[in-house]
DNA sequence: TTGAAAGCGCTAACAG
DNA sequence: CTGTTAGCGCTTTCAA
């Protein structure tokens, strides 16, 4: 079958566990025979088997990514950075998919597949607050996302009150006084909608602008349409406004749809920006101004965090952390001013 | 530690062989030792140890798909597909992001990162059908997309050159007799581009049409600002057309998009058509005509083929097998007649 | 129908 | 500096 230490040993004139020791860089190995081992392994092309590897040592060397669905582009683009990330520390990357059901993101949370990784990296979308027990478990696990906070694992995400305050107030400060809302969440005080309507509001109270609720939409999922709808429904309310602020670049771009359809021009009677810089943000028509929340930064902390943790083996002292990824604004041209 | 068949073998007073036949539902097990046996695994939480499970039976239990990166939304809405497919056989997922560099896929085919693996389901773009040779690998590979054919694989792809014809003519049938073309690739004959011009040339003959190449640009990368490029160089050349057909969504929404800015109304003036059926084709402005190349169907047929190959343990019979997906043409906004 | 025992390929403790 | 050896937890003959 398959090339072994064994084989290689044979072939070098030496113990297996030399072989090991030179595998896995073990100081204290003799240049010379270093070398006649290394030969061996390139002329047999032994490979290690990594089962093997991983029943002796307790590792797998893959880590988990559970997210909602790789067909939301902002998933899409967070994998991507969390697999280039692993890459570079030598781990492989199996992606989960949750569909944001609450159901399915507890199941999976005590699923045999975890088994099958060292840890996990988890956003969830149906889980709130009063799960964070649920993430009490017994294997390495990093929190992304804001469903849950002082949940019991590090928690790496974005500033979404800071970057949400700074959103709004590049719009006031370029003349908009009526910014209107797309993606808000009834009720919600935590959760990414939440937060950044709360950013919202800081940044109307700094500049003395009133709240007024009719030109803030809500609409739970935050596809295109839901953008295109919140829109339709905030013309047919018939009040006044001067940018939208949508909550996502989905949500934006759908929303703008539907105000160029109905005559307004972009961003000449109305701004609009959005928040998560994806890809396409940038090729829409108008290019979407919109918020990077550091998706980049955040993959890589998290691959980080998870990766000390599972070196550490459950037995270090270090309490959660959390760390907020910064922010930046990308203008583009639905914003432009005159 | 860890809860082991022979604590569960204990506790359910039988041997490990017993409880290693129930879990496995081997059949000959009396109906009460099976129900002990069953009982002392929930008690104790038993999940078994896929390490040592892999290292006894070859399998890891793993697939891995490898593209050129998930940023790119058709990728991403495969890979969705993929673990969708493979969750349901009991499969788990690696991705692998190559770039689209020729070196890179070179590189995965032989790296040791497919022991982790029982098998590849492999979307090359870099690579060309001078690699064939690369791809005559020792374990399941199942090939995707139009770069090699006669490969020594397995390959499950769409119907390019049907599908661009029916897009074709899908425009004459409205009308349209100057269909301009953004992404085509200079003296391709194979690979996507080459293929779905070589429809839309046999959709014109039929026609009667006479090719005119000023209507036909090209362009390497199949971005969203390739598309607005091709477009602009399109009006530079100041030819005459009636239609645009992008050999992928992407290229097609970047191209409607500086059609638009030019002052052409889109269908009225220029009907667009794309390939590929994004999910944001739908909300475009106006929403895009598409092709669906029958992503789901790939992806299903993809994982099935491996895990048929997995099984048969390489020795099989049965020569590399070639699956083509049903497409559909998905109308919209895009190419509505007046 | 069930039990005993031999490895799968590797790492690491212990000797030498 | 290098060799011997005991498992990691599981599957699977071979016996009973």
């Amino acid at each position: 079958m398959s090339v072994t230490l064994h084989d290689v040993a044979r072939a070098a004139g030496v113990s297996i566990k030399t072989v090991s020791n030179v595998i896995n860089d073990y100081p204290h190995v003799r240049a010379d025979t270093r070398a006649r081992v290394h030969e061996a392994i390139e002329q047999l092309g032994y490979q290690p088997n990594l089962s093997a590897r991983s029943l002796r040592s307790g590792r797998t060397g893959a880590i988990a990514l559970a997210l909602p669905e790789l067909s939301l582009s902002y998933f899409a683009e967070l994998a991507d950075s969390v697999i280039e990330a692993a890459e570079r520390v030598g781990q492989f990357v199996i992606i989960e998919q949750t569909g944001g059901d609450r159901e399915r993101e507890l199941q999976l949370l005590s699923s045999w597949r975890r088994k099958m990784t060292d840890g996990l990296i988890f956003s969830p979308l149906g889980m709130g607050m009063d799960d964070a027990a649920h993430l009490d478990v017994a294997y390495p696990l990093v929190l992304l996302g804001e469903r849950i906070f002082d949940g019991p694992t590090d928690h790496v995400t974005m500033r979404n009150v800071e970057a949400a305050r700074a959103a709004t107030e590049f719009l006031i400060a370029r003349g908009r006084r009526r910014v209107a809302i797309v993606g808000a969440h009834e009720g919600e005080v935590i959760g990414s909608a939440g937060l950044r309507l709360r950013g919202y509001l800081e940044a109307l109270e700094a500049a003395g602008i009133p709240y007024d609720e009719r030109i803030v939409v809500h609409t739970t999922l935050w596809h295109r349409a839901n953008g295109a709808t919140a829109m339709r429904e905030l013309l047919a309310r018939d009040v006044e406004f001067d940018a939208v602020f949508g909550f996502n670049d989905t949500l934006a771009l759908g929303a703008m749809r539907v105000l160029q359809v109905a005559g307004y021009r972009v961003p000449e009677d109305v701004s609009v920006i959005g928040f998560d810089d994806l890809d396409e943000a940038m090729y829409s028509l108008p290019s979407l101004t919109t918020v990077n929340p550091g998706r980049s930064e955040i993959a890589e902390v998290a691959v980080r965090s998870l990766t000390e943790r599972i070196e550490a083996n459950g037995d270090t002292e270090v309490p959660p952390r959390l760390h907020l990824a910064q922010f930046r604004i990308v203008e583009r041209e639905s914003t432009a001013t005159a």
